[in-house]
DNA sequence: TTGTATGCGTTATCAA
DNA sequence: TTGATAACGCATACAA
């Protein structure tokens, strides 16, 4: 890759400034700019003088230039692990439409699952002058949190719930939600479990969900180190053949819990390819209940979570901070298991 | 909603600057802005001295004080009517990628597939300084484009080549994809024939996908009205629900083209529900071959779209033009059809 | 090679 | 209620 900045563009046709609209209607630059941002502070008359002047000359504010002498943007940005599937956009979209109902614009960054990445874009945020953060799960090197602290950056974690952890967050107990499923599978009568798992090592979610797993296990007198695990990138093809390795393995598992309803859904791929029937011969199970969950045949076994919920709540959550009405405290909500055909009972159980 | 701009946020802890910077290294904020921006022009032992200071210090350039600065920003802009499905995800993708190799910045807004909020997202990325806008579909109001042209800011269209169009464009010919589609449709016997499609009125891409399939049936001798067009928002439930009023119709369409693939898989699901056998009792068809196509079951027929070629040749036309190696020239790209399960003779047809 | 000085377009302080 | 004017943080002619 070759990140050397672009070397001179084309200047462009300048645009108007607060200064030839404040000419236009004789006025102040300082008018003209309370006009904008504080109308009552002005007199009706010059106001519409000056608004006029605005229509006439088609005049919008430039928005650095604001946010450099405000020192205030509006702005607050979001880095998610990718665009490329559903996981997030629900829970974004209802951020994004509870921050523009108050005023608020969201800056969109991603970061491809990379911790280095992350930490590139927050820096990017903060360097564009993002009001407020919204990250994804609490898994960063502790530099960037002190970064963050040091700025006074309001910052808030989403999609994981862990009042312990550095930043407040909003979200669910990864493992509890994923340890109510385990249960689950277990009552079905499965002893034989795999699991297919993103990779754990920058993924907190990632790692809760395997030890909810574990826990399950544990619970019903299980030994955890029983689980087979495997790690794999995220995509449906990564899903399919993590689970024909897992199939390959003895004793072969009665029933694969995924990480997240894509891999599920690529297992599920896997399991056809191979001849084998979900659930009668091997159950399987997703987490998050994006729309694929439904579509999946058959539909998919899986964790609800309420993403339009979380993101709506963190939006409220990081507009009130910075309107001086609260500070930002850890929110808990609540997951439910949505059992549907992918998981049936254990083979040779009546 | 309540557009009111918040109050007064606190004030954040400020970041070092320029000239802390300069100070630490005893040198002047023009040369610090040397050693950042043509480190070449500056001799290596001031040069090493200051980046020591930078690193000691964190500091990070104020983005919007540059912008004013430079007149320029490095980034690009673009519009997406929605990010909550994968139609513009991968191709956003690789567009995004393509930039980020070549030191620029992606901002990415959405406008719900509403006119009036594609609009106002214009005119914020605008006023955010992008050097250049990416959109989808060349239907806008003229007032738009006019303001793009008085800028004189690179703009380009994407999923749509339509070179009589005002903006340039790079993409592929919706009429003609679709009839292509629509003619096989036909030769596999169909003849009473179905449409579910997006809203034309402010979408061209979805009036030339509409148009096409009248094309092919006009070819074939058929008669165009003959179309059973139903429009609908987007979604697989609206794809259902448009599903269910086509099949009510007499005659009932041996095939249901459908305008993406969402509301394809939509019509599958209903086909279902209905007791309708794909392909045996009905064909249906989808347009973009996002990976949901695959999963459909049965696999959707479609018609292939080349999104990350799209997204990273776009990429590189806006980055030549912005560097002023070029003009921007629309670009049309091809097509080709995806035949799947979804997809048989028409009932009655050996 | 480096420094000085000015301007970018806006907000905000302080007077008038 | 309005108007000067000084920041805001950086880039860039121009000078040294």
């Amino acid at each position: 890759m070759d990140h050397t900045p672009p070397s001179h563009a084309k200047r462009r046709a300048s645009a108007p400034t607060l200064a030839d609209v404040a000419s236009h209607a004789n006025v102040s630059t300082a008018t003209v700019s309370r006009c904008l941002n504080e109308p009552e502070r002005v007199v009706a008359e010059t106001r519409t003088r000056v608004m006029a002047a605005v229509v006439e000359l088609g005049y919008a504010p430039n928005f650095n230039a604001r946010a450099l002498a405000a020192r205030r943007t509006n702005t607050i940005g979001v880095i998610i692990p990718t665009m490329e599937n559903a996981i997030f956009a629900r829970g974004i979209q209802a951020f994004q439409e509870e921050l523009g109902s108050h005023g608020f614009t969201l800056l969109i960054a991603s970061s491809s699952y990379s911790e280095e990445l992350e930490a590139e874009q927050i820096q990017t945020l903060v360097a564009r002058g993002a009001d407020a953060l919204l990250l994804i799960g609490h898994h960063r090197d502790t530099k960037i949190v002190d970064l963050l602290r040091r700025r006074e950056l309001p910052t808030l974690v989403a999609w994981a719930f862990n009042p312990a952890a550095p930043l407040p967050s909003i979200g669910f107990d990864n493992c509890e939600a994923m340890a109510g499923l385990g249960q689950l599978v277990i009552q079905y009568g499965h002893r034989n479990l795999g699991f297919i798992s993103a990779h754990t090592a920058a993924n907190d979610r990632a790692r809760d969900r395997v030890r909810g797993v574990k826990l399950a296990m544990s619970e019903a007198g299980m030994d955890p180190n029983g689980l087979r695990v495997i790690e794999t990138d995220y995509g449906i093809e990564c899903g399919a053949t993590a689970f024909k390795q897992l199939m390959a393995s003895t004793p072969r598992p009665t029933a694969v819990l995924c990480g997240n309803d894509v891999l599920a859904v690529g297992a599920q791929r896997a399991a056809k390819e191979m001849g084998l029937a979900v659930p009668a011969d091997v159950s399987i199970t997703g987490f998050d209940d994006i729309e694929l969950a439904l579509l999946a045949d058959p539909p998919l076994t899986t964790v609800h979570v309420p993403h339009r919920e979380m993101g709506r709540r963190a939006a409220r959550m990081l507009i009130e901070m910075l309107e001086g009405q609260s500070v930002l405290q850890s929110v808990k909500l609540e997951t439910d298991i949505r059992v549907r055909q992918s998981l049936g009972a254990a083979p040779g159980i009546g």
